[in-house]
DNA sequence: AACTCTGGTTCCAATAGTATGAACTATTGA
DNA sequence: TCAATAGTTCATACTATTGGAACCAGAGTT
C-alpha cells in the first residue's frame, strides 16, 4: 500500500480548500468531520447519509478532501481514520473553515425552512 | 440582447459560490470587484493583470461569476459595468465573502514572502 | 498457509465541464 | 452606413468527474 499524499499546510491554496468544497457530497462530509469529534470512514458516511453514493466515487471524495489539505487519512486496520486539518487551516487562512461550515449550516436550515412552507401550502 | 440573468440571493448556494471562487483569475476578479468601490469590466481586468487571458474565456469567467450570484452586471453602452453582490451574499451568509477574500489576500501575501526568500537565496 | 470477509483503491469508459480561436452581435461615434 | 470597440456564442479540443468491475490489504478463521 502507497502511503497516502497530505500536502504540507504551506502548500494548501484557497482555490484548491474552496473547489474541494464547492462538492455537496464532500462539504457533508467535511462539515461532520470538522464539527463531531470523531472521525469517520467512508462506510460510516454512507451509513449517516441516506444517499446511495457508489464506494468509488467516495473514495475519490475523500482522495479529494485529502489532496486538498482539508483532511488527514490514516490506515487503521482494515478501515480509514480520517480527521479534519481544521486546526492547521485556522493558523494558515484564520476564519475561512467557520465561516464556510456556518454558511453550509445556514443553507441547510434555509432549505428545510423553504421545504416546510412547501410542505405546508400543499397540505391546504 | 437577451437580458442577463441574475439568480435571486435566495437561490444563491454555498457551493455554487465556491466553485465559482475556486479559480484563481474568478476570485482575483471578484477580489477586485469586491474590494475596490470602482466597477471593472472585461477589459479593464485585462489591463490590470498582466496575464493574456482570451477574452472568450474572461467572457466565461463573468458569466460563471454572475451566474453563482456574485455579481451583477448590466450593460453601459458598449461595455459592461460589474458589481459584486457583497451586500446580499453577507446578509444570506455571514462572513463567508469577507474570509474568501481574507485568505485570498493571505496567500497572495505569503506567495511574495516565498517569492523573496528564493531571491535571496539565489542572490547569495 | 489458504480461505474469506470487509473496507478501500484503482482501472477504464462514459459523461460533463472548461478553454480558446473564430465568427458573430450590440452599441457608439464619425 | 461604415468602422471601431466590447462582449457573446459557436465549435472543438481538452480535462475532470462519475461509477461499475476488478483488484488489493488487513484481520479473522480454518
Amino acid at each position: 500500500m502507497r502511503p497516502l499524499f497530505h500536502p504540507p499546510i504551506e502548500d494548501v491554496t484557497v482555490e484548491g480548500i474552496l473547489h474541494a468544497l464547492s462538492d455537496p457530497v464532500r462539504v457533508a462530509i467535511f462539515a461532520d468531520l470538522a464539527t463531531s469529534s470523531c472521525a469517520y470512514n467512508c462506510s460510516n458516511f454512507l451509513n449517516i447519509t441516506e444517499k446511495k453514493i457508489p464506494k468509488s466515487t467516495l473514495s475519490h471524495h475523500f482522495k479529494a478532501l485529502r489532496e486538498a489539505g482539508l483532511i488527514r487519512a490514516e490506515r487503521r486496520g482494515v478501515e480509514m481514520h480520517n480527521t479534519s486539518r481544521c486546526q492547521e487551516i485556522e493558523t494558515r487562512f484564520p476564519g475561512l473553515i467557520d465561516a464556510i461550515i456556518n454558511a453550509h449550516k445556514v443553507q441547510i436550515e434555509s432549505a428545510q425552512r423553504a421545504g416546510k412552507k412547501r410542505a405546508a401550502r400543499k397540505g391546504k
